[in-house]
DNA sequence: CCAGTATCCTGCAGGC
DNA sequence: TGCCTGCAGGATACTG
């Protein structure tokens, strides 16, 4: 579910709420997730250790701790890091519970088990399978100058496109909906049939519409909160994701959707050409 | 290598 | 009320 605005929220509350905390005990139950998550191998990684930062690589949470590595989360669908008081009732699918030397909890919850969390090895950042093959980050400059070319070269609907993590890394099907309508292009559209100036105004136009919804706390649809229960705001900025059958805020056309790359896409029939 | 589909998993909404 | 189907902020293993 949360997508780059959404980890970086993440990312952001992690880095304030656990300055100066340590780790004094590891809980939780070693699961199948998208990778397995070994509890006996992030217990003895992480118990006794003190927090240093919280860094993000596309939809990848890295954290880091006074011992050599870092702890890798991936949120998936429906994965939520919550920072939390010890009372809290415990919600179902809380797979890793961290004790905090404050009394609080770091709790990883995520009911569909599409995400992860690993302990990974100094050094293991540059040959993980999926860090490793990251694209460009939507907030670098250099965006516009290095997306469009790869874009071209690809026979594959734009949107599809978007949401391959090896192109750019962080978007996913929110953003990729609303950057194409902003830009106006039709998200059927095949990369190589795009010339690079559109290439290069939508390259433009994704990076604006991640920053103003990391601006906004991310998009909230369902239940995506960050650590600490808030709400991402971005939802109220949103133009057609989740808005078919509506009219188009730019021209009033009725909003169409469609299935691409298996993932449902709303869009305006008359202003995406 | 590239493009497209199936699949992992739970929860929830909607139709009957 | 239940039972069924399909869909959900994702990534990747497979097929052709």
């Amino acid at each position: 579910m949360p997508e780059l605005p959404e980890v970086e929220t993440v990312r952001r509350a992690l880095e304030i709420g656990l300055e100066g905390l340590g780790v004094t005990r590891v809980d939780g139950r070693s699961v199948m997730m998208r990778r397995p998550l070994d509890l006996p191998h992030l217990s003895s990684k992480l118990t006794g250790t003190g927090f240093i930062a919280a860094r993000r690589r596309g939809k990848f949470l890295l954290l880091d701790f006074d011992s050599p590595g870092s702890l890798m989360v991936h949120l998936g669908m429906s994965g939520r890091m919550m920072l939390c008081d010890a009372m809290e009732p415990i919600l179902d699918h809380t797979h890793l519970t961290m004790d905090l030397s404050d009394g609080r909890e770091l709790r990883f919850v995520d009911p569909r088990r599409f995400g992860l969390a690993i302990w990974l090895e100094p050094g293991e950042e540059a040959t993980d399978s999926s860090l490793r093959s990251l694209g460009i980050e939507p907030l670098d400059p250099a965006l516009e100058e290095l997306l469009p070319p790869l874009l071209h070269a690809r026979r594959s609907p734009v949107k599809s496109l978007l949401l391959d993590q090896h192109l750019v890394a962080g978007v996913g099907n929110i953003y990729a909906a609303e950057a194409l309508w902003r830009a106006g292009i039709r998200p059927t559209r095949k990369g190589s049939r795009t010339s690079l100036p559109r290439l290069r105004r939508l390259a433009v136009i994704t990076r604006e519409v991640i920053e103003e919804a990391v601006a906004q706390g991310g998009t909230t649809i369902r239940d995506y909160a960050t650590p600490s229960g808030d709400f991402g705001y971005f939802a109220v900025k949103l133009n057609v994701y989740g808005k078919e059958g509506e009219s188009c805020p730019r021209c009033s056309t009725e909003l169409k959707d469609t299935r691409i790359a298996g993932r449902t896409t709303v869009w305006c029939p008359q202003c995406q050409r």
